[in-house]
RNA sequence: GGUCCUGUGGCCGAGUGGCUAGGCAAGGCUCUGCAAAAGCUUCUACAGCAGUUCGAAUCUGCUCGGGACCUCCA
């Protein structure tokens, strides 16, 4: 494998040369979902992106240990409901366990990030599991002089550490502004400053989940989970940081303040933020109404979806933007990149039949080589695909006879469609293995008595049986090789 | 209000000082009993105005749109 990774780093805001602090280990965190609701396709996209990256290193033979976490330990829900835990709310309007609740949601997340071909992550620890680490490390804050206790609570003193570091600087934003603009929020008079945030919070006796700690019964602050997990996991300081764009601030403003009040070290050399799916210009929210679940999706059972669609396509969709960029969902949009992906798809299925000729008219190495420059380049999925559509105009040339190649070159083909196609891209061709056998065999009968009538020249026979299908909506598809079929999408 | 991002052909989306992606749609063609499918092929855009430059969609300024964050959020 040639070259090396570019990334764009939020920290610097600049691309960035990829060098691993222990070569050839790599530790990667990414900011899990909250486990008290069903992810929506927007919360789909973060994961993909960063499942990009982690099957990049993979493949270009880096040791990566890739933590991301599960938050079951709900956090504030907004000013109405203040200090109320998400999850012991839910819990309590469904009448569940509160790790019921969470049970679920993390099946279901499961569930969904495989439809869509993600690997599962190395560690995925859950914020409960890590109570004990938390307080330790809440202690070891306070111990530092970084925050004060007040009411069985424990707050991050972010004045005091401005003093001496730069509240701020992943997102660029200055203390000073930042309290001047606050709003203030009720619920929030314990605190010094609004720009506070909490370590540990104490628990009303309604509250469900809750521990004990030195500062009585309460839970973990908001930001502590993911700054005691990734330094539990992957160590004081670790190569990537990744999440979505939302969460820069504060969420990973504030890991930055607790690792270096704890451990005077920032927690990762490469901050990685994958940017928003939007509907219509605007953010795919739960709040905003516009989202949509991976099931409603896959099933076509929203209002503003047109069909359904499978999970490969939007896969596919997805990578047709940059990470860094937003992306906006609309049934035009995604029924193009269905069609382009089915596209490649055949031209893949087509690469298998290619005979091999003594001299070639192709160049298969500029491909690779192209290939290797766009992932590279802070992981361009569009131009790497761009590539591989190209490549498979090249394919149906060679198909078509217009064009030779060497056992070299097609064997080159072949690879770079390994490479990039399914093992960085994690894009997968079997979209029809849903039917059974029965079906196949009976579809082949069908198709037998209908390729019989056309050699006898019985058109309406054969007429006959297509417009019956399609009726059935099962579309009949000839071609040089004999008859296909498939569900109507 | 503050900070930041963004505006590309009918649609989606890359790129980013000169070589001007790609997909979908549309037109043409090939294949075909017909149709569909599939393939080949054509189409040249960068919000507006001003400036820098031999040269700008790309840099600078202004104007006008859109959005994100500042509150849980992927």
């Amino acid at each position: 494998m040639k070259g090396s990774l570019f990334i764009f780093n939020t920290l610097t805001r600049k691309k960035e040369k990829f060098i691993p602090i222990n070569p050839p280990f790599v530790g990667m965190y990414v900011c899990g979902p909250t486990v008290y609701n069903d992810v929506h396709i927007g919360n789909v996209r973060t994961f993909i992106s960063f499942d990009v990256l982690y099957r990049y290193l993979l493949h270009a033979g880096y040791k990566v240990r890739y933590v991301r976490n599960i938050t079951d330990v709900g956090h504030l829900v907004n000013d109405a409901d203040h200090g109320e835990d998400k999850i012991a709310k839910k819990a309590r309007l469904e009448n569940l366990e509160p790790m019921e609740v969470v049970q679920q949601y993390t099946n279901s997340f499961h569930f969904v990030l495989q439809l869509f071909n993600t690997l599962p992550p190395s560690i995925e620890p859950t914020a409960t599991g890590h109570i004990i680490e938390q307080i330790e490390m809440i202690e070891t804050i306070l111990k530092n002089g970084y925050a004060y206790t007040k009411n069985g609570s424990v707050y991050f003193d972010v004045e005091k550490y401005s003093q001496m570091h730069h509240y701020g600087k992943l997102s660029g934003r200055i203390t000073e502004e930042l309290i001047a603009n606050t709003r203030s929020l009720e619920g929030q008079e314990e605190k010094k400053s609004p720009l506070d945030f909490a370590l540990w919070k104490n628990a009303e006796p309604s509250h469900i989940m809750k521990w004990k700690s030195p500062w009585g019964i309460g839970f973990p602050g908001w930001h502590l989970e993911c700054s005691v997990m990734s330094t539990k996991y992957l160590g004081e300081t670790f190569d990537i940081h990744g999440g979505g764009m939302d969460l820069k601030f504060p969420h990973h403003e504030c890991e930055i303040a607790q690792s270096v009040a704890a451990e005077n070290t920032e927690p990762a050399k490469y901050w990685i933020h994958g940017n928003m799916l939007t509907v219509n210009g605007q953010k795919m929210s739960k709040s905003l109404g516009n989202s949509f679940t991976a099931t409603q999706l896959i099933n076509g059972t929203h209002p503003m979806l047109e069909k359904a669609y499978e999970p490969m396509s939007v896969r596919f969709f997805m990578l047709q933007s940059h990470y860094s960029s937003t992306l906006d969902f609309s049934n035009e949009a995604l029924q193009a990149s269905e069609k382009g992906f089915r596209r490649l798809v055949n031209a893949i299925t087509l690469l298998e039949t290619i005979q091999p000729s003594e001299s070639g008219s192709i160049n298969t190495d500029e491909l690779e080589k192209k290939c290797y420059d766009a992932i590279q380049d802070d992981l361009n999925t569009p131009i790497l695909i761009a590539h591989l559509f190209d490549a498979a105009k090249t394919i149906n040339l060679l198909y078509d006879k217009k064009e030779i190649a060497t056992k070299e070159q097609i064997e080159t083909l072949k690879s770079v469609f390994k490479n990039f196609f399914f093992d960085i891209l994690g894009l997968q061709t079997e979209t029809d293995n849903n039917n059974s056998d029965k079906t196949n065999g009976i579809m082949n009968i069908i198709l037998n008595i209908r390729k019989k009538a056309r050699e006898n020249k019985d058109f309406s026979t054969s007429d006959f049986i297509r417009d019956e299908l399609k009726k059935l909506h099962i579309i009949i598809k000839d071609s040089k090789e004999g008859a296909l079929w498939e569900y109507e999408k």
